[in-house]
DNA sequence: ATAATAGTGTCTCTGAGACAGTATCGG
DNA sequence: CCGATACTGTCTCAGAGACACTATTAT
């Protein structure tokens, strides 16, 4: 820290302003699709554009810390509610921070971005802010690697909130590899079939389901058996599956690696 | 953003004022062991002691990036200078961003902090706010995973700053696994051994010299022969070991996984 | 009945790690 | 000369992936 050539009694309100939000990527499933949460702006800059839900951190008064101010905008601007747990089984982490000067045309603004992953929860109510609020599917939004839209899609996210996305999911997509994420994802009892959907989706392609079967089961702590099985055979047919439990790993090893990433090697 | 509810001008000094900062864990290799730059605090709080070198992001009159503010504050703090290009092939990337309330006792401040690897430095020279500067061996810290200091130790870090530090330690032992960062630490060429010697100073663990010489150069653009041979054996006798360049892998495939983690899975 | 699915068996190939062996260097 | 070191060869074992196969379910 180089504040020491300050007064001791600085107060940061006379210095460089700064403003600190915090975003939320808060990614879940539904209907074998992986969607991200997005709000649509109400007032200038970006009105009417969707953006990730976010709002300023609570500084001084009422101070809070970054993951709680996460989970509080989260709650705010999607009705989603604490007293029914809702909130309860989601997996919170910190994305980055971006504060690219510039990237808020009003002020400088520095946003802590967070990524939530979530078991399928109920649309929506817009709150706080927000116009509206809504699972938006991931495939649709026609996200390139470098955060531009591809050529053709009218949808885009306001400030640099393209580029966040893009990173959450990147992140996503890592951790599901050698962590077991993939369970936060699902319902509390899930089959491998569903943990396998939930992959495909992160992922975007399909696996081969008897080697995932064999390979889920094989990873220590990464599943465990309740001894029960579902209730209903596959969409299609098929025997009823087994359902799991997750384990108590908190790593995955072996992990279970992507297949084909040779593109991004180099 | 939840700022629609303000007026449009809407200037942050009258709302929750908060500082950033950025920290900086750098990181680099001397004598065969890891060191962390530090820097002695020279006013209170935590007068006297050691904390990473960091400090205030200029906001809005010459508001500069947050990178921008990482390398500044390395500089400035360090007296290692660009015009050497010193800095030049110094990797930096975002480590996280640290804003419990009370994290620093007269206000709130939320930092950003920096990992920055460092091919073999000169000492630095104590400037800006630092009453001293110096690489620190990572070991002499007493860090355990918790970011605490071991019993019997004397040297504590200003602020959360050991913390900050663990993390960035296992962020870069992480690193080294899948990304060929371990080339950050060495000069333009290398051997080897110096290679072997990185993993090992990070790690904090021997490495079996022969499995770890093939797997290196089978692993495709981690390095690449310049064709030539080191002046001189090894410390004790042996061949001269051939030199090598960083290649243009950006990940390394197969990883080169750290052994017996067994610990960390559950 | 038919098609789809859950789960298992088997084979092959890659790669990690243990160990041995050879050539080359410093002291 | 002696010991340490740079590499290379070889063996074994674990694991990933391709493929095949059976049993069970929805339609």
């Amino acid at each position: 820290m180089s504040e020491s050539e300050r007064p001791a009694g600085y107060d940061p309100r006379d210095y460089d302003p700064v403003s600190v939000t915090v975003d939320v990527v808060a990614l879940t499933i539904r209907d074998g699709a992986l969607h991200v949460l997005l709000v649509r702006r109400g007032n200038p800059p970006y009105a009417g554009m969707w953006a990730l839900p976010g709002g300023f951190v609570r500084g001084v008064r009422d101070a809070e810390d970054l993951p709680d101010a996460a989970v509080r905008e989260l709650a705010e601007e999607t009705g989603l509610n604490a007293e029914q747990g809702q909130l309860e089984r989601i997996h919170l982490e910190q994305l980055g921070t971006y504060g690219t000067p510039g990237r808020d045309p009003r002020m400088r603004v520095i946003s802590v971005a967070y990524l939530a992953f979530a078991p399928e929860l109920p649309d929506p109510k817009a709150g706080g802010d927000a116009a509206d609020a809504a699972w938006v599917p991931v495939g649709r939004l026609g996200l390139t690697d470098g955060g531009d839209q591809a050529p053709g899609t009218t949808r885009r996210l306001a400030f640099d909130h393209a580029q966040i996305l893009v990173d959450g999911l990147e992140r996503a997509r890592g951790k599901l590899e050698y962590t077991p994420l993939a369970t936060a994802f699902c319902a509390p009892e899930f089959t491998v079939p569903e943990l396998r959907a939930v992959y495909e989706a992160v992922w975007g392609e399909e696996l081969h389901a008897g080697n995932f079967h064999r390979k889920v089961l094989s990873v220590p702590g990464f599943v465990e058996s309740t001894g029960t099985t579902s209730d209903r055979g596959g969409r299609k047919g098929g025997p009823r599956p087994k359902l799991y439990r997750a384990g108590d790993a908190r790593l995955l090893h072996p992990a279970l690696l992507r297949p084909s990433r040779e593109e991004e090697i180099r």
